[in-house]
DNA sequence: CTACGAGTTAAAGTGCGCTTCAAGTCAAGC
DNA sequence: GCTTGACTTGAAGCGCACTTTAACTCGTAG
């Protein structure tokens, strides 16, 4: 089990060097010991940066990752606010997929239709909105 | 065809009138006529910030969602850079719509777990992340 | 011994999407 | 005439997730 410096690190996971810095300061990374000074990670970081990158990419933000990591890792697990932030969460990823998919949906219509005016994709986009098909409204969009 | 103050399409719309002069500034709606130096909108704006605010919560930019709409509403269509931002952006909420599957699918997992170890939780993640199903992996996780 | 590259820190800077502020205009009601 | 309240503008401020900067310490190579 190579010990790893923080540019390796960064260099391997693909997350710059300043962030991981700023992932231990902000309570997401565990602070690893140091050798003269100068930080020494081992392989394991890898899942937990994976981890962080995971929830911060799903709209997390940082406090909320540190939560949920600090939750995750089971040492002194606040359980009952890690549930509730998961809860939430749950219901905005929903909201956040169900965003995307709309948004796809308009931009495939809209991709291959040449609609001529910007009311009648409103008047799709307003189905969309409802009722979140990629079916045709009967007035618009040839 | 009331003409509506911003205060009055803001508190409609829930975007602060804030938020509305700026999407003005920045090109996202037009200018509404005046009337003694105040903008009147018509009822058709709300379309408008309809379509904003789903590019907008989709992970537009501000200049994205402004060639979005304005590409959209056909007077000048720049009809190449739209398509090549449509393009790009449907690979975006693709990603978008799979990251949200897996944070979806890690939260639901271990919320029902009780995971002892960060590590097996992360050999989940890693099995999330190369095959991305609700399957469990051998190891870990009762 | 010197120079170099990679690391260290605290603090300041950045870009984005707004919000807030300060100072002013306008129409309506008393 | 005066006040009130909603509006106007440009400019400054904010919160977030980092990045950059400045000044410094190490270990290694020449």
């Amino acid at each position: 089990m190579r010990e790893l410096s923080i540019g390796e690190v960064a260099l391997a996971s693909g997350v710059a060097a300043s962030a991981l810095r700023y992932y231990e300061k902000a309570g997401l990374l565990p602070a690893p010991p140091r050798r003269s000074g100068q930080r020494r990670y081992d392989e394991r970081v890898f899942g937990r940066i994976a981890l962080i990158r995971l929830a911060l990419e799903a709209g997390f933000t940082v406090s909320e990752a540190r939560l949920f990591v600090s939750g995750f890792s089971a040492d002194t697990p606040p359980a009952a606010r890690w549930r509730l932030l998961a809860a939430r969460k749950l219901e905005e990823l929903n909201a956040q997929m169900e965003r995307a998919r709309r948004m796809k949906s308009l931009l495939e219509t809209s991709f291959r239709c040449r609609c001529p005016r910007l009311e009648d994709c409103e008047r799709y986009l307003g189905a969309v909105k409802r009722r979140g098909g990629t079916r045709r409204s009967g007035s618009s969009c040839a």
